[in-house]
DNA sequence: ACAAAAGTGTTGCCGATACACCCATGA
DNA sequence: TCATGGGTGTATCGGCAACACTTTTGT
């Protein structure tokens, strides 16, 4: 079988797999060079992009869905992963852009397809270190890359609300999820975990009395290092005590003004 | 047609036309005597209590089914819906206890039907004026009433777990939430306000400190009238000023302490 | 030497808490 | 008149915001 027999092939054998109007999709974030990212995908030979999302095996918990979809379409695994909401709406998708795009790689699924009929989507959104991630297309899509939050194209179906919500979402939950913990490195320096706040409130924060409330947090554990190469007084790295700060999360959360 | 068959037929008639694996179910909350209290329906014949819940049709918003569904198995209209997550796990429901309440009422359904498939299920909760509600229980239901929240029974399928999450996810939105706007008659003393805030909280608050901070937030409109009838000091009554309310959610939120 | 950035300390104000006192009402 | 609960005022305490100075490093 040539690639694009293989690919309609793929898709034919899983409609009998899957769960008709359901699908997961996928908001992963990433922090770097002090802007929050996204993940997308481009399908093939389009410039169309949207976010790794798949389909639900019948006798599959959709939490299961979520982490499997993630690791067939970016290859990424052992993600901090949460549901934030689900997208119910009938018009949210447009079965002729959907076959449109599918037709570009040779694709051809009979109009009738459950495929094209209403979907609904349960939203996840996930939370990695940038750095720790070399995100790969899967066979529907040439191209995986980061965007800038506040940059994106205009993306397939409502993708484009789904990461809107995501992000309000991931904002309002800001004091009782492990951002840091997820969206940096394991050492990092006091300034960066700063910078990571700073940017996800929209607001500059007071350096002192930021490292005066995160030490008092007493969950950073300060490493003998410091991080050198920078034209100035070197930083000390630090690393979460994954305990203390869970348990901090857990009662009352962190607090920022 | 008599009653069981009319039910049966209605039960089959709906097959053809909701989206199959796809439920919505809602957590109604009032609040009574000081208790914050659910809205449970119990299944004709049967000792089973239930949360009101439904089908999603084919081309209605998954939103929509919800007001629609509520408004059909309990008579309640108008209220004040949210969405909190999505159930999805394979085995959340058994079709043996399903079949099981059916048989009750005489209908009978083939066992590979649909119906008795693995649902994923939306959940809502709602907030309502205990006293505004006269819950009417549907055909299905030989009775619909509050229930404390502290003294639940065992409830159908994983709704015990839904319930807890709704719990929990109102605590955590309760700076946000218009919960008093909601859960409170039009008018309603100070007294009132910090009981049902103290309810959801699980703590007691400092009364004149609360009455001081509320009345800050410069949400309160405070009527000439008082509410009498006690063997003490009338208080005055109150009514919300919805959009100072809404303004100050919005931003920042409400504080306790 | 200088600029840029990081580490640490101090002050003062605002706001929340912990109170006390008086008032209204029904029994 | 007494018990109960509601309305209002005040003093204190602590935490956080605002701010200054020193230290380190590369150029």
């Amino acid at each position: 079988m040539d690639q694009v027999t293989s690919a309609q092939h793929w898709m034919a054998q899983q409609m009998g797999l899957i769960i008709p109007h359901l699908s997961v999709d996928c908001v992963v974030f990433g922090f770097h060079e002090n802007q929050l990212r996204v993940l997308l995908l481009r399908f093939k030979n389009t410039e169309v992009w949207a976010l790794p999302g798949g389909r639900v095996y019948r006798e599959e918990p959709v939490n299961t869905a979520a982490v499997r979809v993630l690791e067939q379409r970016t290859g990424l695994r052992g993600l901090y992963l949460q549901q934030f909401h689900t997208f119910g709406d009938p018009d949210r998708l447009h079965s002729s852009d959907f076959q449109a795009i599918l037709a570009q790689q040779n694709i051809r699924i009979e109009a009738s397809s459950l495929l094209f009929d209403r979907t609904i989507s349960v939203g996840y959104y996930a939370l990695v270190e940038f750095a720790q991630v070399s995100p790969a297309p899967d066979q529907l899509s040439d191209e995986c890359r980061w965007w800038d939050i506040r940059d994106l194209p205009k993306l397939f179906f409502d993708h484009n609300e789904i990461v809107a919500v995501a992000v309000r979402t991931l904002r309002q939950r800001l004091s009782y999820e492990p951002v840091g913990l997820n969206l940096l490195p394991e050492k990092f320096t006091m300034p960066e975990l700063q910078r990571l706040y700073e940017t996800l409130l929209g607001q500059p924060l007071d350096r002192r009395n930021f490292q005066k409330r995160m030490l008092a947090y007493d969950f950073l554990q300060r490493l003998d290092e410091r991080r050198t190469g920078g034209a100035f007084k070197a930083p000390y790295l630090y690393r979460f005590d994954r305990e203390r700060y869970a348990a901090v999360l857990q009662g009352g959360g962190l607090a920022f003004g």
